[in-house]
DNA sequence: CGAAGATATTAGCATTTCCTAATATAATAT
DNA sequence: ATATTATATTAGGAAATGCTAATATCTTCG
């Protein structure tokens, strides 16, 4: 677990979009994904190898599908890094509507 | 405060070290902070710039030194994120030592 | 005032990051 | 087999980031 790539890997918005959405304890296919972050398939593609590499997600092969999830063997310290920013990101969303 | 801004601030190592030693609740010049991370004076000047810029510190003239310290008024989101990292920080040094 | 110390800023360059467009790979369906 | 759907990868270019070396600014000291 880098912690310096971790941090570089959520300062990305379409990957802190996308972890917002995997974090939810479910699994997400690219296609989901892209659709809901309005992102190209190239680019979401992209983005997950990226939030892959860093071990905040892991995924599955489910036919033609990929479905990410977050990774659920995160370390602790970095686990409360990610509660601590997908929280402060829910914030930012709710103080701009 | 921008979220993006800020885990893009902590995401570099001599930032990320700066926050440490900044985080300890005094203050710092430029110059001990330089000696103790091992960057040059203009390398340190600017990314203490960055950390100010995105609202993670301030500082304050002393005579011929600038202090920095961290932001005491860091909303309760954005202080929740420090914490963690610092503290995952240190728990990376440890399990390298 | 002129020298010295501490910090900031500028300029130029190398590296990294992110994007689009195109192409490749994998699985399914007809 | 071939077409279709989903995903990954490659190539090439634009923009951002970080560094060094040099210069500017601000404050103290003699």
């Amino acid at each position: 677990m880098d912690l310096r790539r971790i941090l570089s890997a959520l300062s990305e918005p379409t990957r802190l979009g996308a972890m917002q959405i995997v974090c939810d304890g479910g699994e997400h296919c690219v296609c989901e994904l892209m659709e809901r972050l309005n992102a190209t398939q190239s680019r979401m593609s992209r983005h997950m190898g990226v939030l892959k590499s860093v071990g905040l997600v892991v995924d599955r092969r489910d036919a033609q599908w990929v479905r990410y999830r977050c990774n659920p063997d995160l370390p602790q310290s970095i686990q409360r890094i990610i509660d601590a920013v997908l929280d402060a990101a829910e914030t930012d969303e709710k103080a701009a509507a």
